[in-house]
Formats: C-alpha cells, structure tokens, sequence
DNA sequence: CGGCTTTGACCAGCGC
DNA sequence: GCGCTGGTCAAAGCCG
C-alpha cells in the first residue's frame, strides 16, 4: 500500500494503489529528425523527376512541423506529469496531517468521541454505504478505549468499519463475512436505542481481533461492523468466503476478510495508472501498436492520461463530494 | 456433549 | 467519591 488506508474510510474512496510516478517510464525523447517514408523513397533513384527537389522541401517542412509538434506534446506531458506530482503531494499531505490528527486524539474525549463515533462517522464518510479498509495509522475512538492495553499493542491494533445494509426486519446483529465469530457480550449503548453485539473470532483459537456490531441509530437498516486488531490466520477458503457473504454482501478490507462485491452505493474511484485503459487495451489487441516514440504514441499517452481523470464519470462526482464530506467534517 | 448465545455482573475510565 | 458508561467475563440455557 502506499497510501494509508484510511483513506478509503475517510473519503470513502477505494484507491488502487498507484505506482509510483518515479517508476513510470520517463516520456519517449523527442523524436530524432529522421525523412518519412513516403511513395518516392520506393523508387528507383535514377527516376526521381526533377520536383523532387520541390518535394524534399514540403518534407522538410513536414519534419519541422512534426518536430514541433513532437516538442509540443512533450511539453505537455511533462507539465501534466508535474501536475499530477503536485496533487499527489497535495494528498501525501493532507493524509499526513489526518493521521496525525487521528493518531492523537483528545484523551479527555475518549468516551464521548467513543459514544457517538459510530454513528456520526458513518453519516460523514459513507452514509448508506459499505466502507471497507483497516484505518492502518489512523488510530480511532474505539482504539483509545483499550486503555488497559499497552500502548504498543493499541497503536499496533488495527481498526476498520464497515456498513452493511440489511433488511430492517432482521433483527438480528450478524455481519457474514467469511469468518468464524463468537458472540461474547451485547449491550445498549446511551446514544443509541439498538444493542451492540460484541464478537471474538473463533476461526482461530488466538486470533486477536474483535468486532462489534450495531445498528445505526439514524438508519436501523444500516450495520455498523467495527473490527479490531488483525488475523493472524489464514482467511478463510473462497467458497466460506463466497457463502458468508451471501446474504449480507458484505466484507471487510484489511484486518477483516477481503472481497470485491461491496454493497455500495457511496462514491467508489479507482485510480489505477498502472493498468492500461480500455482504450490503450483495444489499441494493443485490435489495432496497430504505435511505437512508443512516435508522436502518435506520445499524443495517445498525453490523451490517455488526461481522458481517464475527466471521462470517469464517477471521478469527479466522487471527488466533489469526499472534498465536500471531509469539509464538512472539519466543520463540526 | 460441545459449541454457541444470552444476560446479568463486574471492572475501569471519565466527568462532576 | 459517586454515578454513568463502555467493555468484558462467565454461568446458564439452547441447539444440533
């Protein structure tokens, strides 16, 4: 991972790892002059008529302007690369100064934050969704409240949430996913009507992690599932994986069992430049691969990079509205 | 009979 | 110190 995964929670942004700009290729060199090939450099060199002459120009002029153009796109990838680091840093950033925010919260509030965290985070960052993703680095409320824990076991401990969205005549307090819980201790809590469900895994005899269940006191339908701490087993087969999930879609990111059918109706991006896109796919399978020097090639990447920001429908919507929610958290 | 759930009791932290 | 609250324990009951 090269981002702290709260990010996920926070902004309620599934980002795909990025590889790191400094890894990408540095962008083709500009193209050396070199004559295009045209229909007279197949012919036999004793016949070139005499506008050959004239013709040599128009392709040295051609060559000027492909080389401009050349030198133009080269511009404009750097400067879209040099874009892209800065918001990158921007977000380094801004994801620093959260995990340390969230990495020292008020002692004094350790409760109160405690009471209501639940529910009010879930209103915040993933509103009638499933978030998924151990906030590694990010410790919460419901970390500080292990104080009887050393504290390199509590900074060690691994928090994420999810919301799983269930029928409001179930009753019942059961996240399906994938593992073995036993269900130790349920209590009312003061800020809200529904019990808490206190769960151990019992998938494996020593597993630390912990996971509490309750429903949301704004949306019964909705499943607040807290897990603690990480597996130190194996998750479990596929096929337990598949059948847990089933009726609940629901799974956990990190410490909790991975899955990939979330049950989410919040703003998911994906960011992922490592994988071409569906256009430089169709390229490379059903046409003619431009070479990587050719200013074909290096217009494509430009478009390509450009193309798979603004054409993702669901980027900017997503993007608007994480700014908008962290704002809006800020706030209160 | 073993594993799981239920539920009241207990403990510790925090605010007043 | 006391009361409130969240978290955990453990005995009893349930179920396959």
């Amino acid at each position: 991972m090269d981002h702290p995964s709260w990010i996920n929670t926070s902004l309620g942004l599934n980002i795909v790892p990025l590889r790191p700009l400094d890894d990408l290729p540095p962008p083709p060199p500009p193209l050396p002059p070199k004559q295009e090939m045209s229909e007279n450099d197949f012919m036999d060199l004793g016949t070139i008529p005499s506008s050959v002459k004239d013709e040599s120009g128009a392709l040295a002029e051609e060559l000027n302007r492909v080389s401009a153009e050349n030198k133009k796109l080269t511009e404009m990838l750097a400067l879209m690369c040099e874009n892209y680091n800065a918001l990158r840093n921007q977000v380094i950033e801004y994801m620093a100064k959260n995990a340390e925010k969230e990495a020292h919260p008020s002692p004094s509030k350790k409760r109160k934050c405690e009471g209501g965290g639940v529910n009010h985070e879930n209103n915040h960052y993933n509103h009638g969704a499933v978030s998924r993703g151990s906030t590694e680095g990010s410790s919460t409320d419901e970390e500080s409240s292990k104080v009887t824990q050393p504290r390199e076991e509590k900074i060690a401990a691994k928090i994420s949430r999810i919301y799983v969205r269930t029928e409001v005549s179930d009753a019942g307090l059961t996240v399906k996913d994938g593992y073995q819980w036993r269900k130790y201790g349920q209590k009312v809590t003061r800020d809200n009507p529904c019990p808490r469900a206190y769960f151990k895994c019992s998938f494996a005899p020593s597993c630390p992690v912990k996971k509490k269940v309750q429903r949301s006191a704004d949306d019964q339908a909705l499943l607040v599932a807290t897990y603690e701490g990480e597996h130190n087993h194996p998750s479990p087969s596929p096929a337990d994986e598949a059948s847990g999930s089933g009726s609940n879609k629901c799974t956990t990111n990190g410490s909790a069992p991975r899955s990939s059918s979330l049950n989410t109706s919040g703003p998911t991006v994906t960011l992922d430049l490592t994988k071409p896109s569906k256009a430089a796919t169709n390229i490379t399978k059903d046409g003619p691969r431009p070479k990587a020097d050719s200013p074909r090639f290096q217009r494509f990447l430009v478009e390509q990079m450009a193309s798979s920001l603004s054409n993702d429908p669901g980027f900017t919507s997503a993007l608007a509205a994480a700014i908008s929610g962290k704002i809006f958290q800020q706030k209160k």
